[in-house]
DNA sequence: CATGAATGAGCATTCATTCAT
DNA sequence: TATGAATGAATGCTCATTCAT
């Protein structure tokens, strides 16, 4: 592994080329000669930085992790907390940031932001989660750790009967976690509309998110008010 | 092509070990010469019946396309009803058929019944959406129909003020439907319990579909209520 | 072999859709199953009749034989007699028949005709005499005939003082031979131009032909004449 | 495409064998495994300079096409002269070399030589010409460029009134150049004969090529002098 | 005699990986 | 560190030939 300063910014170009390459003709048809020609290096240079295909797929996916691969909504709340935390809540968009819908509202907005900046990245990791093997498992670990905060936050406020009770905690709270992600991917990847690359599309977006989950658990404030009228018209 | 007695049946042979190679070792990684030891033939029979890889994948799609592939709920209440034609409902398993939940209940039954039998199939779907053209566009247009009923069905239910009128039908539409293929597929191809392969299983899997439906669109009658109680304790 | 009166019909349909395949698609780029699907049979029964590829070639060569491959002029004087028997010659059209030079010219006419009629064979031939063992040699053998009896006669004159002494007549022979076969490979396959196919263009060649002969062996009447006027004029 | 130092050595090896393996087996029968096995390397390095059989068989002509493919007589007398230039001439071997016998001589002689040089790619080139497409465009260009010197050489000469003036002189000079290379062609790959690849062999080849030229133009000074006698007993 | 499905040896071609420079 | 020529195992696909019906 070379670690002088020509060589860090060498893996980074390998990086960031693979990153382009996989975006424009899939993993499955990039060569690795694609890679390093992009990358202005030759064949050989690739394995100084990786043994093989594989590992500079992780490459890729590890470098864009940080931002991306949020696994859904009630992410920021703090460890252990959930969208749970706090009393006030409405669908509206001017909930209390606190409440478990403010909370859901910002899990939702977060993730689309980052769906928007590394759609391709997704993209990718839907072509190559059935195919690499690890690959999936680091991801459905990550997705299983918000699933089961947000398991908690269920099971909570159903013993607070804030929460429909007759849901399956985990089950819900795994369809949700879909539902967000196979949105944003039929939406951003699959079949994409330029509406929803706009700041109005995103937030028609998240609200119509927020909205499901907060409906799905019956959020009781919500739940028993009447139905509120928005500014911009329905239905795009 | 060969259309004798003994050609339909190797064909047979050949799409059925496909399919189970498929499903086995995953599209990528299967040669053509392990389908063809295990239909028991050599590797020149496999092209009598087809020209490349990719058409003996659309054979293996094709010929369980009718059975498993629907959409999503509301498939079955005739040409353009969707679920919205009748008017009592609940979130019970009991409710009257021919009510709106009654009908999401009804095709969520059926999708995860066939989902259950085709997993294989809709994991093979999955990692070649991405990579063969034409199986996507092929996938999208039927899911597209769907969508767009459900869509009609969400519209007409909020002018009758039985269905939250906040929520965009369309994406909310697509968002069921995402919903629903995106945890069938979590739950019998990325990380498979066994549980709900049972029948106990799958009326859970069932029962909090529907419910997630129910409670999104807001379903008047159901909103009102108070919570039921339901036999089997919650939270498997 | 089958020697029934179908047999015989499908073998001749056969023989019939593999020339026409071979001039289509050239000998190489030629499937058995090309020739059985324009023979209206299946692939089965080429091998009722061929026992393989080369066979059927053969067959179509065969076929023809007798018609074309007349190698060169001089072939129609009578076993052993060649083209110097009489006396009188000239160059022109109506030389006396049976002078040398009237026996040239039929020959010529002969040979030009017999290739217009089967350019599509002599194209085969070319192909294949190259590639496929045994039928050069067969086709040297019959060419060789022509030339020795060609040689024979130029000997004879050249003893008669009529023929230009100092030409070796072997190699003049097979020259004149040669230029033959080719000019007409060239005007009727490498490089076709309709116009050699009309009356007029064949008449031209052949005089042409003839004349060089005529000239080459310094045939003396004609040798010492004043140049003659021709009614076409000049250079096509 | 390699282009280092040893880059140009593997490539010409590669070129070398190739020429030798098509002499060996003939051009459909070699297998690429044949060419890398006698050039010392593994399959894949022969793709590392040529796409495909076809690019290299026609690295094999190019690499020869200098030396080679003299197309016939009155190739070096400069663009556009030909061989009538000049007025002095007879069909003796000491002709003036600028005479249009010297030129006619001295362009079959060369080719003569080529040929022998290169015979094994001659009889490569016959059987290639008719099977892959663009070697036989690039062939007949070439050809043509010198029958359209040699028909308007002949031209130039009939209005001089030193050649006969009913030949066609694009037809004679087709006929001509047909002449020489078809029989060198017999000579050397066809039915070849260790004469003709002596001195003394090559040098009566290219007199009775000279002499059939010059006699069937009908050169003057020639066609009315007495018959000259030559060291050599005729006819071998 | 005809059929046409089955055969399988045979070949071209690809591309990840290595290593001498 | 970088290079890029060399490697060669792996695999898709072809098509002449056979033979049971």
């Amino acid at each position: 592994m070379a670690r002088g300063d020509k060589g860090r910014r060498t893996r980074a170009e390998l990086v960031a080329a693979a990153r382009a390459v996989f975006a424009e003709k899939g993993y499955a048809d990039t060569r690795l000669s694609d890679i390093t020609a992009r990358a202005g290096c030759s064949t050989g240079t690739l394995y100084t930085y990786f043994r093989n295909r594989e590992e500079i797929l992780a490459a890729v996916i590890d470098g864009t992790t940080d931002r991306a691969m949020l696994p859904g909504p009630s992410v920021e709340s703090g460890a252990g907390s959930g969208f749970g935390a706090s009393a006030r809540s409405s669908a509206s968009p001017d909930a209390h940031p606190d409440s478990p819908e403010g909370r859901i509202r910002e899990g939702n907005r977060r993730y689309v932001e980052a769906y928007v900046q590394d759609a391709d990245l997704m993209h990718l990791m839907e072509q190559v989660a059935h195919v690499v093997p690890g690959i999936q498992e680091q991801r459905m670990m990550r997705a299983k750790r918000f699933v089961d905060r947000n398991t908690r936050s269920i099971q909570r406020l159903q013993a607070a009967e804030s929460v429909d009770p007759h849901l399956d905690a985990r089950l819900t709270a795994q369809a949700l976690s879909s539902m967000v992600s196979r949105l944003c991917y039929h939406i951003y990847v699959d079949d994409p509309d330029p509406y929803y690359a706009t700041e109005e599309g995103k937030a028609r977006l998240v609200d119509t998110l927020t909205r499901i989950w907060v409906n799905t658990l019956g959020l009781r404030e919500y739940a028993g008010q009447k139905w509120l009228t928005r500014q911009s018209s329905a239905n795009h």
